[in-house]
RNA sequence: GGGAGUUUAGCUCAGCUGGUUCAGAGCAUCUGCCUUACAAGCAGAGGGUCGGCGGUUCGAAUCCGUCAACUCCCACCA
C-alpha cells in the first residue's frame, strides 16, 4: 500500500472504525483470559456530546485499548440513561411547543410521546461516540429503561421493601414547581441570591403594639401558624405567656410560641412560623403542635386554601404582596440581602420546601461497607482527596427520597387496595397474589399502583451488576466473569448522586465492591477558566473539532491538560498541537516509507550505533509509560510518548539513520527502523487510534493480526543501560556545540567540518560515526596541541577544536570562555562549600557526598580546561 | 459556619522518598533557516525571589506553622 502524500484524518477514521467494527474487535465474551471491564458512565439518552464526554470517553478508551493490547480480555460497555426529570421535561416542552399539554394526556398517551422521542433522539450520543474512536462493545449496549434493567430496578425495590428499608411518608420534600417532583437533596444546588430582607409588622392581638418579624419570604405570611421569639429575649419578656399576634393581611390570630431555637441576633429575634414551607419551621411545627397551612399549589402559585393572591405565581405574588403591605402600613422596612436559595439541579427553578408524601430509602446499613471499602483503599479513589468528600457524605448520609412525580421512569411497584393499605410486588400479578392474602375477594381491578416513578439514579446505581444482567440471574457466567469491574472514569461532581451509591449497591446484591479504581477527571473549561455553558457560548462542538482536526488531534488535546481531578483548561491550539503530532508521524512515516533498500549495502558504523542507542531509549521510554499508567498519570505517559516519537526517534534516530538522498538503505538498518515504528505505533496506539492503525496496516510484519487494535502492546524486555543513554548524551553534546559553531560562524550544514579533539576518557570514541554524520564532519582527529584559530568548545572534560582558518573573533571566543569560566568557579564555590561544611560530609547519605565529590572532580578538570584554551588564545 | 484543594516562566502544568547542574516540559514569544519526510517543519535563544513571612535541617519548590488569594465540596439563620 501506498500510503498518501498529506494526512488528512477525514480519509482514515471513518474507514478504519469501520473495519474495527466489521472485524468485531471490540466484542467481548467470557473466556479464559483475565478480564478488563469498563462500564460507561452512561449519558441521557437524548443528550448530545460535550466536551466533557470527549474527555472522559478519551480516557475510558485509553484504558480500554491498552487492556486489550495486554492481551486481556477488555470489554467496555456502552449505554445510555433514561433521565427521567431531563427526558420529561424535553418531551412536556417539545408537546407545549405543538400545542398539546401534559395535563391532558393520559400517562399511556404520554408515555407513547416520551418513547417515540426516545427511539427519535436516543443512542444518537452513541453514534457521536463512535466518531472519537470509542472502542465500546456496541453489541452490549443498554439502557436503563430497557427490559433487563427494568426488572432489576422492580427486583431491587421489592428486596429492599422486604428488608424494611423503604418506607413511605410524609416529609418535608424539595420541590421542584416546574417538574413538579420532589427531588433529592443531591438535586439541589444552593446558590448566592441577591433578595431583600423584609421587616413585617404582626399586631398584638388587644394591644396597639407591635411585633416586627424579618423575613425573606414575605408570601409565606399566609402560612403562618404561630410566632416565635427566643425566652430569654428581654426584648418581648413583657408579652403574656398566652400572648397572640394578627398575621398582616391575613388576620388570622396565631399563638407567640417561645424557642431557644431562635436567634437574638438575627433580624428583630422574633420570626415568623410557616410549618408547611421551611425545614426548621417544619420541626417547630411539630415540636409544638402547630397546624401547617400549605399555600402553594404543585406549580408554585398560591391556592385558594387562604384566599388571597389565588392563583398568583409564587414571585409575582412576593412583589404585589410588598406593595399591600406598605399600603396597609404593615412594612416596617425593607433591606436588601443577600442569601443561599436553593435551585433544582434539573430546571433551575428555586426550590420549595414542601411538605408532601413520598417514598424514602434507608441509607445507613447500606452505607457501611461502601465507605470501609473506600477507607480501606479496597476501591482506590484517584486523586485521593476525594476520600475526604466521599467520607464526610457517608458518615452524615441522610434518607432517600427516591420517588418522583413524574412518569418517564420505572413505576413504584406498589399497589393500593381500595379498603386501605398496599402491597408491593415485581408484578401486577404478584401483588394481586399478596393482596388476596389479606383479602381473598380483591380482584386485579381493585388495585390501584402507585402514580409515582422512582429517581434516574435508583436505576444507574445497580449499572455495574446490571448491564450484565446480574440483579435477574446473580449466578449467570458473565456477571461472574465481568464483576467486579476494573476502573470506572466519571466526574467528581456524581460522587453522591452515582459513585457512592453504585458501591452501595454493590456490596448489597453482590457482596463485592463494583469496581477497583475510580479516576476522577476534572471539568473542561474554557481557556480562560469558565465553565463551558450553552449561555456563555464557550462550548464548542467536539463534532466541529473532529471534522476540522481528526479524531486523533481531539483525542491528543484533552490528555495534553487533563491529569486527574484537575480541571481541563481547554484551548481549540491544543487540538491543533495534536493535529500536528499525528502529521509528525505522518511525514516520518513517509521518509521510511520512501527508502530504497540495496541488499548488498553493508550498514553503515553511524546506524549501528544510533541502534544501539535507541534500543535502550525505547527500553527506557516503556518503562517510564508503565510506570505513569499504573499511577493513572495518563496525561504525562502520553507526553512521554510524544516526546519518544518527537525528539528520539524522529529529530535524532531516524536523522542517523537516514540515508544521503536518493541513495539505498541496508536491509538491516531498515528492518530495524520498521520495527522500531512498529513498536511506537502500538505503544501511541491507545491514544491515538486512527492514525497509528493507517500506518500499521502498511507496516504490519507478515502473519500480524488483522489490526493494531489487538496487536500485543511491547514489554519491558529489558532494563535501560543507563551508561549507554549518558555516553550517547555526549555525542548529542557534541553534535549541539557543532551546530552552534555553524550557526555563529554561519557556514552551511553542506559544508563539512574537521573536529580535533584532546583525548580523554570522556570523549565518546563509541559514537564517532554518529557524530561525523550529524556534524557532517569531513574528518575527526586526536590532537595533543591547543589550536588558537579553531572553534573550540568543551563537553563535559574533553576539549573540542574545529579549525576555522581566520573566522575566529578572539576578543568573542575570550569573552564566552570567561563567562563559561565564571560560571564554573561559582558552581565549583558552592560544591566547596558543602563539602567543607562537616555537619554536611557526616551527615548526609554517602551517595549524596560522594555526588558533590563527583561535581568537585568535573568541574576543577573543566577549570583546567577553560583556563588552557583562554591561555591558548592568548 | 465546617472541610478539602490550588498558588512554580506570558499560558497550561510536571517536579513522586528533602540531596544529580533543581529551578523543568509543552505551548506562546524572539532569532536564523522554504536543508528533498514534515513551515502542521528544522536549528537556536530569552524568560521564574517556586504566593508572602517565619520555622525545622548540614541542605527546603519539597517538611511544619502562619498569613493572603483563588477554586471546589458540605451545612442552610428566618
Amino acid at each position: 500500500m501506498q500510503i498518501a502524500d498529506k494526512y488528512s484524518p477525514e480519509q482514515i477514521e471513518q474507514k478504519w472504525y469501520d473495519f474495527w467494527i466489521k472485524e468485531n474487535l471490540f466484542h467481548s465474551e467470557p473466556d479464559a483470559r483475565e478480564p478488563y471491564t469498563i462500564v460507561i458512565p452512561p449519558p441521557n439518552v437524548t443528550g448530545m456530546l460535550h466536551m466533557g464526554h470527549m474527555l472522559n470517553n478519551t480516557l475510558q478508551d485509553v484504558l480500554i485499548r491498552r487492556a486489550r493490547m495486554q492481551g486481556k480480555n477488555a470489554c467496555w460497555v456502552p449505554g445510555t440513561d433514561h433521565a427521567s426529570i431531563a427526558t420529561e421535561a424535553k418531551v412536556v416542552a417539545k408537546l407545549k411547543a405543538e400545542g398539546i399539554d401534559k395535563s391532558s394526556l393520559t400517562r399511556e398517551e404520554f408515555l407513547a410521546h416520551a418513547w417515540e422521542w426516545k427511539e427519535k433522539h436516543g443512542g444518537i450520543i452513541l453514534q457521536q461516540l463512535r466518531k472519537l474512536g470509542a472502542s465500546c462493545d456496541w453489541e452490549r449496549t443498554c439502557f436503563t429503561m430497557d427490559k433487563e434493567r427494568s426488572e432489576s430496578v422492580l427486583k431491587v425495590f421489592v428486596d429492599l421493601y422486604n428488608k424494611g428499608r423503604i418506607y413511605r411518608g410524609v416529609r418535608m420534600v424539595n420541590w421542584d414547581p416546574s417538574a413538579q417532583t420532589a427531588l433529592s437533596d443531591e438535586e439541589v444546588i444552593y446558590k448566592e441570591s441577591n433578595g431583600k430582607l423584609y421587616y413585617l409588622r404582626y399586631k398584638i392581638e388587644g394591644s396597639e403594639e407591635y411585633i416586627v418579624v424579618a423575613t425573606t419570604r414575605p408570601e409565606t405570611i399566609l402560612g403562618d401558624t404561630a410566632l416565635c421569639v427566643n425566652p430569654n429575649d428581654e426584648r418581648y419578656k413583657h408579652l403574656a405567656e398566652d400572648a397572640r399576634v394578627i398575621v398582616p393581611l391575613v388576620g388570622r390570630s396565631i399563638p407567640i410560641i417561645r424557642d431557644e431555637y431562635v436567634d437574638l441576633e438575627f433580624g428583630t429575634g422574633a420570626l415568623k412560623v410557616t410549618p408547611a414551607h421551611d425545614v426548621n419551621d417544619y420541626m417547630l411545627g411539630e415540636k409544638y403542635g402547630l397546624e401547617s397551612i400549605d399555600i402553594f399549589n404543585d406549580n408554585g402559585t398560591i391556592n385558594d386554601k387562604v384566599g388571597l393572591y389565588v392563583g398568583m405565581e409564587r414571585f409575582e405574588c412576593r412583589r404585589v404582596i410588598e406593595g399591600d403591605l406598605t399600603e396597609a402600613g404593615l412594612m416596617e422596612k425593607v433591606e436588601p440581602y443577600t442569601n443561599n436559595v436553593g435551585y433544582s439541579e434539573r430546571t433551575g427553578v428555586a426550590i420549595e420546601p414542601k411538605l408532601s408524601m413520598q417514598w424514602f430509602l434507608s441509607m445507613e446499613e447500606l452505607a457501611k461497607p461502601a465507605t470501609k471499602a473506600v477507607l480501606e483503599d479496597v476501591i482506590k479513589f484517584v486523586p485521593t482527596k476525594y476520600k475526604n468528600t466521599y467520607r464526610h457524605w457517608m458518615e452524615n448520609i441522610k434518607d432517600w427520597c427516591i420517588s418522583r412525580q413524574l412518569w418517564w421512569g420505572h413505576r413504584i411497584p406498589a399497589y393500593y387496595l381500595p379498603k386501605g393499605g398496599y402491597v408491593v410486588a415485581e408484578t401486577a400479578e404478584e401483588a394481586l397474589r399478596l393482596a388476596q392474602q389479606k383479602d381473598a375477594s380483591l380482584t386485579m381491578a381493585d388495585l390501584r399502583q402507585d402514580e409515582d416513578v422512582l429517581d434516574t439514579w435508583f436505576s444507574s446505581w445497580l449499572w455495574p451488576i446490571s448491564v450484565f444482567d446480574g440483579i435477574n440471574n446473580p449466578d449467570n457466567e458473565e456477571i461472574k466473569y465481568y464483576y467486579p469491574t476494573n476502573d470506572l472514569v466519571t466526574g467528581p461532581d456524581i460522587i453522591f448522586f452515582w459513585i457512592a451509591r453504585m458501591i452501595m449497591a454493590g456490596y448489597e446484591w453482590r457482596n463485592e465492591k463494583p469496581f477497583s479504581n475510580v479516576y476522577f477527571t476534572g471539568i473542561v473549561r474554557d481557556k480562560l477558566g469558565r465553565k463551558m455553558s450553552k449561555q456563555l457560548g464557550n462550548s464548542p462542538d467536539p463534532l466541529d473539532l473532529i471534522a476540522k482536526y481528526g479524531a486523533d488531534g481531539m483525542r491528543i488535546a484533552m490528555l495534553m491538560s487533563a491529569s486527574a481531578g484537575n480541571d481541563v483548561m481547554f484551548d481549540e491550539a491544543l487540538c491543533e498541537q495534536g493535529r500536528n503530532f499525528c502529521n509528525k508521524i505522518w511525514n516520518a512515516y513517509r521518509l521510511v516509507n520512501m527508502w530504497e533498500v540495496d541488499a548488498n549495502l553493508e550498514q553503515p558504523a553511524s546506524a549501528r550505533e544510533a541502534i544501539e542507542w535507541f534500543d535502550e531509549v525505547m527500553a527506557q521510554s516503556i518503562e517510564r509509560l508503565n510506570h505513569n499508567m499504573s499511577q493513572y498519570r495518563i496525561s504525562e505517559a502520553f507526553t512521554e510518548l510524544y516526546r519518544l516519537f518527537w525528539d528520539d526517534f524522529s529529530g535524532w534516530y531516524l536523522e542517523m539513520v537516514k540515508p544521503a538522498y536518493q541513495c539505498p538503505i541496508d536491509a538491516a538498518t531498515l528492518a530495524r527502523t520498521k520495527h522500531y515504528f512498529d513498536m511506537l505505533m502500538r505503544l501511541l496506539h491507545p491514544f491515538m487510534p486512527f492514525v497509528t492503525e493507517e500506518i500499521w496496516q502498511d507496516l504490519k510484519p507478515e502473519g500480524e493480526v488483522c489490526s493494531i487494535a489487538i496487536a500485543r502492546m511491547p514489554e519491558v524486555e529489558k532494563q535501560a543501560d543507563e551508561k549507554i543513554l549518558a555516553r550517547f548524551a555526549l555525542a548529542q553534546e557534541i553534535i549541539t556545540a557543532l551546530r552552534n559553531v555553524r550557526r555563529e560562524k554561519n557556514i552551511a550544514q553542506k559544508e563539512a567540518l574537521t573536529l580535533n579533539y584532546i583525548a580523554d576518557e570522556n570523549y565518546p570514541q563509541e559514537y564517532a560515526a554518529v557524530i561525523e554524520k550529524m556534524g557532517n564532519l569531513k574528518a575527526i582527529n586526536t590532537v595533543t596541541e591547543k589550536d588558537a584559530t579553531a572553534a573550540a568548545f568543551i563537553v563535559k572534560t574533553t576539549q573540542y577544536f574545529v579549525p576555522m582558518e581566520g573566522k575566529i573573533d578572539v576578543e568573542a571566543e575570550l569573552k564566552k570562555l570567561n563567562d563559561d569560566l565564571t560560571y564554573y568557579e561559582g558552581f565549583l564555590a558552592s560544591v566547596m562549600k558543602k563539602l567543607s561544611n562537616e555537619r554536611f560530609v557526616s551527615s548526609a547519605p554517602e551517595k549524596v557526598v560522594a555526588n558533590e565529590r563527583a561535581k568537585q572532580a568535573d568541574a576543577e578538570a573543566k577549570i583546567a580546561a577553560l583556563k588552557e584554551q583562554i591561555a591558548a588564545l592568548k
